[in-house]
DNA sequence: CCGAGATGTTTCGCGTGCGAAACATCTACC
DNA sequence: GGTAGATGTTTCGCACGCGAAACATCTCGG
């Protein structure tokens, strides 16, 4: 690897700077969205994520939202006790928990104007065709970059122990 | 703005799916790396930030690592438990509270190889000078464009709370 | 000097968020 | 058909993480 200027340093610095803005940023949003709507951001997320795509399996949310399956148990806990959604045990698979959104539910999401990743995205979108097309690409490199590091100097013992 | 193209669209899913995988994994990675130290990500940041500048009120810690001065008073407790930092009372402002690692604190300090951030950071650090003018550029007019859409969709209210 | 507001920290209550273990049910193989 | 392992969900214990309120101390204007 060559050696660092400190120029580059600092540019490093300022892109994760930004990165880190953007990912918080977005949070952010979903939680003064959610605020506004008697919500937290998580629930607020699986309103909107119900709403878009009908019912769901605990573990199909869980996936969704990137969370464990735990987490997600205790967010519909608090969302079925506050009347929000129903938990309904299926019939082929009575181990599957089937998630549906109660009227309430339904009526709150409505009323919600936007998914707040979507601002996000359309921030994103108001880059050029190019832009985007080179943005993704240097972000797929670092992304790369970082999966092999990983793999070289936090990898050794997770090997291990996947055996 | 003008009507966006299906592709575009997509495009712009993947650049979303690139910031947040690198942001998760970022934070996997401290995860991780404290994990081996018997530590938790926060504890692992906050014992790197005072090995590398020494001793930080509170407050000055909360800024570093961007939390909430009662998120930081409770980590801190837990760390005092563990001994791995103490709370030292400003003599000049009574108010204030240093907080210092102890010997055994700068002894897992120095044993952790390197800030957790690092890695994410010397990912970025392959990309060609170039590259991270290009992803800085394209990055920032990113955040400015959020900024915006916060400030005219998400702000209304915001406005009149501030009064 | 002294009291009002500013500032630094802690406390409290709540909601994630995780991993490990427990539990229920299903599937496959015998 | 019975059981061992797989799979879906919940429970548990813990550590954040936040905002509001409480508390201690400081500062500044009168």
């Amino acid at each position: 690897m060559p050696p660092i200027s400190p120029d580059i340093k600092q540019e490093v610095d300022q892109v994760f700077e930004a990165v880190v803005y953007l990912y918080t940023e977005s949070r952010r949003l979903t939680k003064e969205l959610a605020r506004r709507a008697q919500l937290t951001g998580p629930q607020l997320t699986v309103v909107k994520i119900l709403e878009t795509i009908g019912d769901l399996s605990l573990s199909e949310l869980s996936d969704k939202i990137r969370a464990q399956n735990s987490t997600v148990t205790g967010i519909i806990d608090r969302m079925e006790r506050e009347g929000l959604v129903q938990r309904l045990r299926s019939t082929e698979d009575r181990r599957v928990v089937h998630i549906r959104l109660t009227e309430k539910g339904a009526k709150l999401a409505s009323e919600i104007p936007v998914e707040p990743m979507e601002i996000f995205r359309s921030a994103l979108e108001s880059l050029s065709a190019q832009e985007i097309r080179d943005l993704m690409k240097i972000l797929s490199k670092v992304a790369k970059r970082v999966k092999q590091i990983v793999r070289r100097d936090v990898g050794e013992d997770a090997v291990a122990q996947a055996k």
